[in-house]
DNA sequence: TGATTTCTACGACATCATGTCTTAACATTA
DNA sequence: TAATGTTAAGACATGATGTCGTAGAAATCA
């Protein structure tokens, strides 16, 4: 049961509720619409639905509004996302990935630097 | 300029070039679907056309039959997916999505040390 | 060389995901 | 209760994906 991949508009979503941890429905469509004429709730309505049957998002009916907040953390989406990616690609492992890009000078000093540190344990 | 994603269908074409290095399209159709009645050249000519087009697949026609090679290293690909990852979720880090693994413990001990020789350099 | 098979290119299309809008039923507030 | 805000779900346009079918060019063979 890997992470499923998700569109833009709803990672969009995602990102705001994993930068403020709970929002409205409303707060976010002031947040992800904000110049757009007549708001159209109908839309992050629509997303935050989607975004509940894929298990991304619980809501709570506080005040009698529900408030929303994301049901998997940035990173556990994240790792899930790679961890699929080296599945899908490369058998599992971040090996040949990673090797690529040092060979490629993709990584910086200090990430490399940093990644050492995490897998010293 | 980061390198798209591909459809399951196209990746699967891509597997094989990768695995074999040149095929015609008949190689690639009888690989690809070995027990199907009525194999549909078509379907395999339209997927090496579209990989054609975004530069994933390159073609020679050495002996008058087209042969196909891929434009790029399943590496190349596959780092390329993880940059374009860390890009979109962690700013282009991928100290986050490590972290989370390693915490997790989905990376092997033997993974682990083949990653940090790599960081040794 | 004419017939037959294979290859190539591309049009067509069904299906599904995505992104958005609309409307209608509810709830809340003034 | 009127007015406003919220929720849920239907609808649909658009584009991506996966697959067929066909027509013409090229190669093979009889």
């Amino acid at each position: 049961m890997t992470i499923q991949s998700l569109p833009n508009s709803e990672l969009a979503v995602m990102e705001l509720l994993w930068r403020k941890g709970r929002l409205t429905a409303r707060q976010i469509l002031d947040q992800l619409y904000p110049d757009v004429a007549r708001p159209q709730h109908g839309t992050v309505q629509r997303l935050l639905q989607r975004l509940r049957a894929k298990g991304f998002v619980t809501r709570d009916r506080d005040v009698g509004v529900n408030v929303f907040s994301p049901a998997l953390s940035r990173e556990e989406y994240a790792s899930g996302q790679l961890e699929s990616l080296a599945n899908r690609l490369t058998q599992g492992s971040l090996v040949p990935m990673i090797t690529r890009l040092v060979e490629d000078n993709k990584l910086s000093r200090a990430e490399i630097e940093k990644l050492r540190r995490i897998l010293e344990e």
